[in-house]
RNA sequence: GAGUCCUUAGCUCAGGGGUUAGAGCGCUACGUUGACAUCGUAGAGGUCAGUGGUUCGAUUCCACUAGGACUCACCA
């Protein structure tokens, strides 16, 4: 006979499922309808993996995704679907070129322009394919049935056609231009960079005022003030009423010479703020270049992009920011021009998140996506922008959780024209060439000699927009689109909605006319258990892969599963990953035990003809509505709550109560089958969960030889037999033996009753169906061993009726059970228990009498809800009546 | 400045207009020589942050208050 080690041993089965699975070659879906384990004509599901950048390895927030995406993935293979878990990588351009470029400078010092483009670039690709086959591995590890003969990179040859078709056809469009816009420049990486991957610091900083002509000015950016001659002013503010848009005005500033200074009125200018009159700098700032390009004001560079100040700062010129800050404060004092200043100042500075430097505001001829311009579309003016509502809007896009709709819309709805052009090297080229004054855009380069290409190339966000479709091989009319797009769920982080989400959409809409995806999943960060971010210079990070041989890859993935909403952060610590190692264990013993059980050469039965025993009635009821619940849970989202409910029945229902009850049973045979039946599905149902460990004993406990069937590939559960077999009937009666069993637990061990003291006991079932009597009847033998310590039982269908002491107890106005009173029972603890017991009701009693006076109650609330309150008053009270003559005859 | 979320048992969190509010861990007491000490049995522990409103009924919906987290915008 067969049997298994005492403990599941993770590390010994992982690899080599893995590698079984892989090469069955069942997580590609052409191959599942070739060898008939998908139907032909079954509908498609479809999930293409958030490619991860290619800097790098996967944090415990990839494991997230793998697991809640293999979940689903693993489930619709099991339903029939056509299912597709297609994998790939981001190439990441700035954060990967960054990486390589101090990589290069930290081992031979050395900077891109050493090398030059080509010897850098492949420079990259050479860290990119390194890093590439670390992520497979770990993803491989994690148990991701990927289907890896569709991997894609954001930045192979099929994906540039995809790049420059859509950038071909947004150009041809007019959606995408040229034009001289402030952008956000990055002095430190040489490139301009999208207003999404700034991030904001603090920093107090000195706000100074000088007297500019009558006006007096703030700034905290005195360096920019060099070529200022503007003055700004609220067109509502009294102070400067006075003086009229338009009116100039000679003004000692820096220079030797007077200048002219205009005053502009303009309602950008807040009024509380400063003096609430201010200069502009058009080139170097934002809300500045919007008030020039509205009153048609000239604009002029005064840092270069180097970071250095241009020849306009006189004898400032090649001076850093900070440097000629300094002095330009000391010259306009010496020029008595300073009027005072405020230390302290706090204000934010942009930086570039992808390891950049000091953002500094440019202006800069960029190629630009216009988000407003309009276009007709099905025979409706639309927009980029317009596409992107509509889609969620008009429920097309269901995101989960619901709240995250708001966030969406309100960054559409702020969404400026999206700066596409970056200058650094590593990304798709602009597929725009130059000859003179020809530009030629094309997705190859033009035949003719002498043109030259643009040497700029595209934000990455540009590739992985189009990533839904590009992956299943678009712009060809491929099956795969056609089959697969738009594809089921999107699941990512919910901090990666607008970088990512919202692109797609924008494309997909955009481009193919379909959304991307129809839900969208959004996850929560895994923090640590302090709730802080997981970060390297905290060294809270849990490393997935080093935690996998110790706990096994199954109990990381439940720590993941179970506990955590979407949307909402996860606390994560070793602790609750060791407690699902448990669980794990648990699952593996249960199995080990119904292994023990099996005769040689048992049958394993498909279908359940006779059924004898009240508990197995039970058993395949609650196995019943598990299946359903399970089911309708996880085709919900709610895939914490499946695993609560598997988690439930597997540890209590089945392991404690029905394992413990088969113990007992004569009918051998048939709880043999039962527990074999009943373990196969559950082991079905966990197989999303936890692939692993359902996979090993679905062949160790002889499942796979007999269905001829890997678990993965098993069909699901399916609830019609159990439905058929346990009714929900004898179900409800055998759970009130359950309730017994428990209740004559807790009479014994509230009153001390030694363990090994046996008992004996009346039980007096009254007022019940004639059934019921005989259910209670026929299991009396098993109330006795389950751990009641019961010598003899009595049952009698009459009150009990008293002639000596008792500890007495009910269940409900049916069932109660007397207990002489032994020596070592306490008469007062008992007679303090029932007075208890009895107050808990007189209260519960008090505040249905309450509702029930209400006539509005009875009037409006629900008749049932009236009907169940008033019987549960008739119970109560009966329930009392019975107490306090238990505590007047016998105690 | 605008917005979103959170506040439920000692801890981590579910839940949800319907009456005695749940889980896991932890804690207490007890048990166990063959499925599992990575176990079992029982128990203690909560005016569901506060105030007001809507309702027959609010922990759940609404408003406000307090505390906490986050996102966006960014003002010289």
């Amino acid at each position: 006979m067969k049997t298994l080690s005492k403990i599941y041993e993770s590390q010994f089965f992982e690899d080599a499922l893995y590698k079984e699975w892989e090469e069955s070659g069942f997580f590609n879906p052409d191959i599942c309808i070739q060898k008939g384990i998908t139907e032909k004509d079954a509908q498609s599901f479809c999930i293409i993996l958030p490619p991860p950048n290619a800097t790098g390895i996967l944090h415990i927030g990839h494991s997230t995704m793998l697991a809640i995406e293999d979940l689903l993935i693993r489930y619709h293979r099991m339903r029939g679907d056509k299912t597709l878990w297609l994998p790939g990588t981001d190439h990441a351009a700035l954060a990967t070129q960054e990486k390589v470029e101090r990589l290069l400078w930290e081992n031979d010092k050395k900077t891109r322009h050493n090398l030059g483009r080509e010897t850098f670039l492949h420079h990259v690709d050479a860290f990119v394919e390194k890093s590439r086959d670390t992520m497979r591995m770990q993803m491989r590890k994690m148990g991701s049935s990927l289907d890896w003969s569709r991997e894609a990179f954001t930045l192979d040859k099929k994906r540039n056609i995809a790049v420059n078709t859509a950038f071909k056809k947004m150009f041809d469009d007019g959606i995408i231009y040229r034009g001289d816009r402030i952008v956000n420049w990055d002095p430190k990486m040489q490139t301009t960079v999208s207003d999404d991957e700034i991030e904001w610091k603090e920093e107090s900083v000195p706000f100074y005022y000088f007297q500019y002509g009558p006006f007096v000015i703030g700034t905290s950016r005195p360096e920019t003030k060099f070529g200022d001659k503007y003055i700004v002013v609220h067109p509502d503010d009294t102070r400067y009423a006075q003086y009229k848009h338009g009116e100039t005005f000679e003004v000692e500033w820096v220079g030797e010479k007077k200048i002219t200074a205009t005053l502009i009125k303009d309602r950008a200018v807040d009024p509380e703020f400063g003096s609430g009159a201010m200069t502009i700098t058009p080139w170097h700032d934002t809300t500045d270049f919007d008030i020039a390009e509205r009153h048609s004001l000239n604009k002029e560079q005064i840092i270069g992009y180097n970071g250095k100040m241009l020849p306009i700062a006189g004898d400032l010129v090649e001076l850093d920011i900070f440097q000629a800050r300094k002095k330009i404060v000391e010259k306009l004092k010496e020029k008595k021009l300073l009027v005072r200043i405020e230390e302290n100042y706090i204000h934010n500075i942009a930086i570039n998140s992808r390891g950049g430097g000091f953002i500094e505001p440019q202006i800069k001829r960029q190629w630009f996506v216009n988000v407003n311009k309009t276009f007709t579309r099905n025979g409706k003016e639309v927009s980029l922008k317009s596409l992107m509502q509509e889609a969620v809007r008009s429920k097309k896009i269901n995101i989960i959780p619901k709240r995250f709709e708001k966030t969406y819309f309100h960054w559409v709805d702020n969404l400026r024209d999206w700066c596409i052009s970056r200058q650094i090297w590593y990304g798709h080229q602009v597929p725009v060439w130059y000859r003179g004054e020809e530009i030629y855009c094309g997705i190859t380069s033009p035949s003719e000699d002498g043109w030259k290409q643009d040497p700029d190339t595209l934000d990455t966000w540009f590739s992985s927009g189009l990533w839904t479709f590009s992956s299943l091989g678009w712009p060809d009319k491929t099956k795969d689109l056609q089959m697969f797009h738009p594809t089921s769920v999107m699941e990512t982080g919910y901090d990666i909605l607008f970088f990512w989400v919202a692109r797609m959409i924008l494309m997909s809409t955009y481009l193919l006319d379909e959304i991307p995806f129809k839900t969208v999943y959004l996850h929560g960060l895994v923090r640590d258990e302090q709730g802080r971010k997981m970060s390297k210079s905290l060294g809270n990070v849990i490393d997935p892969l080093t935690l996998i041989p110790q706990y096994g890859t199954d109990a990381i993935r439940l720590s993941l599963l179970i506990g955590s909403t979407p949307g909402n952060d996860l606390r994560l610590g070793e602790e609750k990953i060791a407690q699902y190692r448990n669980f794990t264990n648990k699952l593996w013993n249960i199995a080990r035990f119904i292994l023990s059980q099996k005769k040689e050469g048992s049958p394993f039965i498909e279908n359940i003809s006779s059924i004898s025993l009240d508990s197995s009635h039970f058993i395949l009821s609650q196995m019943a509505m598990l299946i359903t619940n399970v089911t309708s849970d996880i085709d919900t989202h709610q895939f914490s709550q499946a695993g609560e409910k598997l988690r439930d029945f597997t540890w209590n229902t089945f392991a404690d109560w029905y394992i413990e009850i088969t113990k007992f049973e004569e009918n051998k045979e048939e709880t043999q089958e039962i527990l074999f039946f009943i373990f196969k599905d559950l082991l079905k149902l966990w197989h999303p969960f936890m692939p692993f460990v359902t996979e090993a004993l679905w062949k160790e406990m002889g499942y796979r030889e007999h269905f001829q069937t890997m678990i993965f590939v098993s069909p699901w559960p399916q609830k019609g037999l159990y439905k058929k077999k346990g009714t929900p009937h004898s179900s409800e009666n055998f759970s009130s033996l359950i309730i017994l069993t428990q209740a004559i637990r807790a009479v014994r061990a509230q009153h001390h009753i030694a363990p090994n003291k046996k008992i004996s006991l009346t039980l007096c079932i009254t007022k019940s169906s004639p059934e019921f009597f005989s259910l209670v009847q026929r299991n009396l033998p098993l109330v006795t061993k389950l751990k009641t310590g019961i010598e003899n039982i009595h049952l009698q269908k009459e009150p009990f009726i008293f002639e000596t002491p008792h500890i007495s107890h009910s269940l409900d106005d049916k069932i109660s059970f007397h207990i002489p009173l032994l020596e070592s029972i306490d008469a007062d603890k008992e007679k303090a228990r029932l007075d208890k017991e009895r107050e808990e009701i007189i209260q519960c009693l008090f505040s249905i009498n309450t509702r029930l006076k209400n006539p509005d109650y009875k009037e409006k609330a629900p008749q049932h809800l009236v009907k169940e309150t008033q019987k549960k008053q008739k119970e109560l009270l009966e329930r009392k009546k019975e107490i306090e003559q238990f505590l007047k005859n016998t105690l």
